[in-house]
DNA sequence: ATATTATGTGAATATATATTCACAAGAGGT
DNA sequence: ACCTCTTGTGAATATATATTCACATAATAT
């Protein structure tokens, strides 16, 4: 038999397999007994600190949402200027998902999207709010003549963003095949000649 | 009983019910049966044309993938110019999100990415033509002055499909809930100020 | 030391899903 | 009209998965 340890703890080592299966195998692959395996401990445990699947779910979103957001949030908090807070908030986001490859999978998941509905608004909300931390830095930086006056600071963001999440896909997709951090090194090159 | 057509007319049949499955409900809930009931045939009717899953999957693949590389590469070999070329593909592409949203999620889904190898395969070929397609419209451009010098041809095609393809993403993920022609248009104006 | 509570597990249960099968029924050729 | 091939279907089968339960065992309180 395992060795006994608290919920608290337990809970936590769950939504960490659960995040490691989703990043080797796809959300579809979240089983309880994928989850089990990889926590190693039985299926039934796992229901002794959840109350079930839908309750793992939530939690594994908690623990993505803090790591993606906070991060960003208290970046853009900074007193550095506008273009390098860009920069550090670009590649800690591609970092964080090297660490995790679970991470863009669950957070683009239709799964999620549609099957958990609160939790996808949850998700929303969340995403919503990075694109206005991200947004901001970049008003500053247009206001500051770091970037060109005539960008739509939105916009601009939602481009980043979208450069980070289509390199994101491209790797997971590809099965991980590929270095992708000099490839976010030439997109963030390519992003300074164009934005400003 | 359903009255009877040829197996190739019950094909296109299926392949259009599943994407539509896909569109309203994700990759996770095309099963045979929903496919069934979005064709309205029996189950049983659907190994009558398919030998199963797998046969589907690579048969709604191939029908995703002829409309959008075709169509790009189509635009691409045309006359105008290369600015002119980039807004029409970029907008057909939208296009065809708001028509097949199925599209975006097959094609992103990390089901196919991990449960079906050799599609995931194809998947990222057609992807990577699509990439090459465009970075060869955006070398023109550079080279023939529409668009700054100092880009990196590669790149910025990678950051307009980003752009779409994370558009397409807020646009599911928000289950259609926003107006996304409107969206892409100042995105697309957005992305001639980055570009030029 | 004992009682109580929290944690851990194999086995059972219920449901969903993919696939197969035996048979029905229409279409087209003879 | 008869035969054959194709298309259509309800019912059966096999497997995967989520969840529950009765029981075991360690930790903690009394």
């Amino acid at each position: 038999m395992l060795e006994k340890k608290s919920t608290r703890v337990r809970k936590e080592e769950i939504v960490q397999a659960a995040l490691e299966v989703v990043g080797r195998k796809g959300v579809r692959a979240l089983t309880i007994s994928a989850i089990a395996d990889s926590a190693g401990m039985s299926e039934a445990n796992i229901y002794r600190h959840f109350s079930g699947k839908d309750e793992i779910f939530a939690a594994v979103a908690e623990f993505i949402g803090s790591a993606v957001v906070t991060n960003a949030a208290a970046i853009a908090g900074g007193s550095r200027k506008p273009l390098d807070k860009l920069e550090t908030i670009f590649f800690s986001h591609i970092a964080l998902i090297i660490e995790h490859p679970g991470i863009p999978r669950f957070v683009f998941s239709d799964d999620i999207h549609l099957g958990q509905r609160d939790l996808a608004d949850t998700l929303s909300v969340r995403i919503g709010n990075y694109i206005e931390t991200i947004t901001g830095v970049i008003a500053a930086g247009i206001s500051e003549g770091e970037l060109k006056p005539d960008l739509l600071a939105r916009e601009t963001a939602l481009t980043l963003l979208g450069m980070i999440q289509f390199t994101a896909l491209r790797w997971t997709m590809s099965n991980t095949s590929f270095e992708i951090q000099p490839e976010a090194e030439k997109l963030w090159l390519n992003f300074k000649h164009l934005a400003r």
